[in-house]
DNA sequence: CTGAAAGCGCTTACAG
DNA sequence: CTGAAAGCGCTTACAG
């Protein structure tokens, strides 16, 4: 037992092999054989060797040789959504190696793509041993229940998600809600609709009734089956949901739509079938796009305050370790919000 | 001297102010003082020295210390500019992810942005002792000739730059631009402009050189007053550069265009006077993006194969760590290529 | 030209 | 209830 487990080869292994003391070798595998003067033929010996046994060093055991000459620093677990690294990781860690400088604190930054679902296979890496810290982007619930089950001894912090037992930074979603019916002309406008999806999220549905409440405040009307919902975000879906918006009676006319992947087909709908916008029609997406900024006439958003939230968790991860806290923080940051032509304001 | 160097605190350092050991420290620090029986007393004043002192455990040392219970991972420093963070470092991300699991090896992703211009100063960090190898991504030229002074004893692989120093994954510039040229329809098409960047890399040279030469070869004529040098890639400019190449007689018809950025502005520009796509005008981008790809009409694109690069450069990697091979690895890979209405063809 | 020892910071049996 | 020792894998003076 526990052969499988430290298959590598270690420079005390090699030496044995080879008749040589550890230091011998690791002196020729670093380069300085020459300027210690290890005899060419023993040197050769040791470098095929190596080879032969594909000796791969221990970077710990390395770093930690070092220390006393550089300081040792926090590492912090970024663990990510595999199909979200493209949307918002970018920004993600663009936020916090900003913070990371602001603070000239000594960080580095793992990654830790993860298949979706699949996140209960990276638990064991949430330990002091591996890093300081851990921020988890893109959890769906069953794995946040997953997740709780246990304790860790290092600061777990969600990110765009709720919870009680960890940190988290999340956007205020009431609030962004609130936020897209403001962008609501309601002087000319008196009616809305809500583009959501089937399976929606809890953060989703806080939007909608941000977005509902806010527009009664303001007069507006929004009729249950005004409240579409689509299947998943694809062009078509953005397509048909304009033509299926389009049979209701009265025909409302601001629309938030939860996801600008639907956009494209939802404006080739629109231009379809002579519906002009902001004339006829008020739209506000949820994230934005270049699609949205660039299109004409450009399209109003409302965005995840992405590199906002890795500061307040790199706040929140460095506090943690500084006073040992153990109360959860919870950080609600306001939404991004891109004002633009479709809702009729420049 | 060295005391600002060292300047976390240290178990052994606890121990000695506290007159207990170094054992008896860590083992309460890390949560098992009740199961050891350490005194209640004991375990509070430990741990309020912990939090006075700010007691940070190093991690190394933490990992080195499980060696033999678990492998030690190889270590992938992924240096990435900073303002580039948003667009292609997911996908690389990504590809890199896939490949690791594909090989079933055992990887830990470490990211390092810089600051444009300013890579000089994590030289330091490609070192045996931090990383088991180094991918660097969007070097200029002036920062490539730094890195490429020094030596290094971990294998160095460049991402989208060549170099005959160190090993490289980039694509094939000059096919990329034959690619450019075969999207366009010479039965119809006699004519081609270029439009790319007043300081343009190596790279964009090479593209717009095998556009040229694969154009004249299908006889489509590329004259060098065609070829328009932009300062900047905005909205604004790209619109400019339309009107520019309308003054033009004759006026081109097909464009490649090397830089999705401007499309917005030239799109509006071609509404604005009038120009038809792909009735007038055919049009070909580099970089792939939503907003060509949801466009009416889609716009054709030319895009850096950034996954692939990622596989490959994972696969020089780990091909280098395990022969040792000392000569530089090139690879050139074919770009991707998203054929749309823009060049008449669906 | 090479070996033996010390030590990086930490944890874990073991002894008392 | 606590201490002393061993050891993770590696490198670097130092001794010979």
């Amino acid at each position: 037992m526990g052969e499988n487990q430290s298959s590598r080869t270690h420079i005390k292994e090699m030496a044995e092999k080879l008749g040589l003391s550890a230091g011998t070798v690791s002196v020729v595998l670093n380069g300085r054989g020459d300027s210690v003067r290890i005899a060419k033929e023993t040197q050769k010996r040791i470098l095929e060797l190596a080879k032969e046994m594909n000796y791969q060093p221990n970077i710990y055991a390395r770093r930690l040789r070092k220390a006393g000459q550089e300081q040792a620093p926090i590492i912090i677990a970024v663990f990510w959504r595999k199909d979200n690294l493209n949307s918002r990781l970018g920004k993600f860690l663009a936020g916090l190696y900003e913070s990371i400088v602001k603070r000239g604190c000594n960080v580095e930054i793992m990654v830790q793509p993860y298949e979706p679902g699949e996140f209960k296979e990276h638990l064991h890496q949430i330990h002091s041993s591996r890093c300081s810290g851990a921020m988890i982007g893109g959890l769906t619930e069953e794995e946040q229940v997953c997740l709780e089950e246990q304790d860790y001894d290092i600061p777990v912090i969600l990110v765009g998600r709720n919870t009680e037992k960890f940190h988290c930074v999340l956007m205020d979603n009431y609030r962004a809600g609130e936020k897209c019916a403001s962008a609501i002309d309601s002087s000319r406008i008196k009616t809305a609709a809500v583009v959501s999806f089937h399976k929606s999220s809890r953060a989703a549905r806080l939007l909608e009734v941000g977005f509902t409440m806010a527009c009664q405040d303001k007069g507006i009307t929004v009729r249950e089956d005004w409240k579409l919902r689509l299947e998943r975000s694809t062009y078509e879906i953005g397509y048909h949901a304009v033509e299926e918006l389009m049979a209701r009676i009265p025909f409302p006319s601001a629309w938030m739509v939860l996801d600008s992947r639907l956009a494209a087909g939802m404006l080739a709908a629109c231009q379809d079938n002579g519906i002009v916008i902001p004339r006829d029609l008020n739209l506000i997406f949820f994230e934005d796009s270049e699609l949205l900024k660039y299109n004409k006439p450009s399209l109003t958003s409302v965005d995840v305050p992405v590199a906002d939230m890795a500061e307040k968790a790199l706040d929140i991860l460095l506090l943690i370790n500084e006073n040992k806290v153990d109360i959860p923080i919870k950080r609600e940051l306001l939404p991004v919000y891109h004002m633009r032509e479709s809702t009729g304001k420049l």
